[in-house]
DNA sequence: AATCTTTAGGTAATCGATTAACCAAACAAA
DNA sequence: TTTGTTTGGTTAATCGATTACCTAAAGATT
């Protein structure tokens, strides 16, 4: 190794301007100089405001944040913590919810938790560790200190997929006992009651609500869930179980003509299947998915989707979090109106009705 | 506002366990615990060593690392800059680093710039003040503060799009010049001499590179640049953009059947048309992109693309971050070997040949 | 003139963890 | 016995920013 990397490495030259330099290369003291920085102008006179400032710009001074963070026991940062930020849904939501966050001058810091507890927990402390503001998670999974975190004073949001136990915790989403409904409302509109669901683990509340919602309603139309038939498979990602579960539809003897899929990504899996196998994904299915992904205008027209857009999960995540800040939380869960998107085919259908 | 609440937020009850806690909890100095939590048992008896442990874990104690950071001026955690999360492509990217990072020990902390400078900017300077390992850009765009952070220490490591005036900067990610000249190979071994070309903002290096070597290698084998029917617009997202190219070209007399899209975005934007037109993307087109988005072979079947898969972003930044910090950094751009995804159609004939 | 108030700003403690420097006791070597 | 040396710790400085509390000087009031 030369001997100039050497040097280098001994001390990396902190090029880092600290309160300290800006207060002496304005001859003040570090107190004087902090408070003008921060606006606090009634304990200085104009003279002094002035030289600061020019110091500040003339060392391009910016605070590190990690010593107010420490010093206020509170930083500007959000942890958001997505379980899978392959899933476009994910991440669209985890886009608009940075939006709305910087625009309140708040930082948002992205984890992935691949859906595993353990990697959920591991972010959790690191979040609690740096005394991040609040912690959102698009996407929870049970996991051991979940609870632990919800009483500890740590601010929990849970958006898209309700807390795992769905008590004492914040809500932001859509409401998807409702949205089962509506689907199932939809599809007997139009005459459609040969219906298959595909799903993938029921352990989420999200899946778990969306088909207690659309089977409730069946029954009331005299469809008793036994008629509605099953696939899955579990520990697969969404696409390969869409796939698979797909496979098992066809090999039936009578098989559904209605496919709904408890997540836009299983039907993905599904379609998949179909085109492999030279069906038309319009013609001879109808499919309904769960959540709308922001890609299914341009790639999927086949697919019908249930869902909100997640650019309203921003605004709405940000104001549930300033409400909870003040004190003023909400007592109920906060619902985001969902939209359907109909396929050609089946909005022309709906419209002979 | 009722009185509990109030008295909760005059003093938020602070539970979290520091580690003067845990040292007087064991009767020892702070010192002494911190060595021993650290691993440095070279000053420590063991039966002290039992104490602290047993302190450690009776009060769930997990160092702040926000006090860590401060103190060695550092932390365990890399910023990682996506230009855009709404794009599969860098979401998946996003995904594997953040595995591979958490491999190594390190947290990853994920920011959406929008393409925009001065988010890019904010976040450029939230990272620095934040102590950041490394900061870590997945698609990089012209910055004030870009050249700047390239010299003052911080680790800088473009991923996917190299780094704009590809000067002084490490890079991970595709050749693009190579892939665009291997995708004019795949054309001309197949036939293929109508082309066009649909692109976004030209800025990018990595949609100039990539145009250049499809350029190049089409002029060899005498197609003249001007003979190549450019589509574009700009201002718009990807995916509008591809739509609103694809008309140009539907609406041009003699128009192209091979469509090249600088990015897989641009090829669902002009999919969209083709389904709405009634023209089968297959049939009576070829179309090819960039990136090999990871939904592809679900509901792009109809796309050629090529591309390094997500999962090997990871693995290879990481390793090229520690290289960087051991002061052996690599003095080449970090090429990741490339791969075809062809359709079925253009699959079979080019088996033909 | 004596006292009070305001202005302008400094001193030092604090947040949590790390670590250089120091120290007392035990033990070993000369 | 005196002089190292090792063991097993402690004390206190430090990182960067904030802020409660103090103070000196100037101006206002009685």
């Amino acid at each position: 190794m030369p001997p100039n990397q050497r040097r280098k490495q001994k001390h990396t030259t902190t090029n880092r301007v600290s309160l300290a330099m800006v207060a002496a290369h304005a001859n003040v003291s570090t107190a004087t100089a902090s408070r003008i920085i921060n606006g606090i102008t009634n304990k200085a006179s104009e003279q002094t405001i002035i030289q600061v400032k020019k110091a500040v710009e003339e060392l391009g001074y910016r605070p590190a944040s990690i010593g107010r963070a420490l010093r206020c026991q509170e930083s500007r940062m959000v942890g958001v913590l997505a379980a899978s930020l392959a899933n476009p849904t994910m991440s669209a939501i985890a886009s608009s919810i940075e939006w709305a966050l910087r625009d309140e001058g708040y930082i948002m810091s992205l984890c992935d938790t691949h859906e595993e507890a353990d990697i959920q927990d591991e972010y959790l402390r690191e979040m609690q560790s740096q005394l991040a503001r609040a912690v959102v998670i698009i996407g929870a999974v049970q996991s051991e200190l979940l609870n632990d975190y919800r009483h500890n004073g740590t601010t929990l949001l849970f958006v898209n997929r309700p807390a795992p136990d769905q008590k004492n915790s914040h809500y932001v989403g859509i409401n998807n006992y409702q949205a089962g409904v509506d689907v199932a409302n939809t599809l007997l509109q139009n005459g459609k009651r040969h219906i298959g669901i595909i799903h993938a683990s029921l352990e989420f509340t999200a899946a778990a609500e969306r088909r207690r919602g659309l089977l409730d309603r069946l029954s009331e139309e005299g469809i008793h869930p036994n008629d509605v038939p099953h696939a899955h498979s579990e520990g697969l990602n969404h696409l390969e179980v869409g796939y698979k579960s797909m496979e098992t539809f066809l090999e039936m003897p009578n098989r559904p003509d209605v496919i709904v899929c408890l997540s836009d990504m299983l039907a993905y899996g599904a379609y998949r299947l179909t085109q492999e196998m030279g069906l038309d994904p319009v013609e001879d299915f109808t499919f309904f998915g769960f959540d709308d992904n922001p890609l299914n205008p341009w790639v999927a027209g086949w697919l019908n989707s249930v869902g909100v857009p997640a650019s309203a999960y921003g605004p709405a995540t940000v104001a549930t979090l300033k409400a909870i800040w003040n004190q003023s939380p909400p007592t109920e869960p906060v619902y985001l109106p969902h939209q359907f998107r109909l396929n050609k085919a089946f909005f022309l259908l709906s419209l002979k009705k």
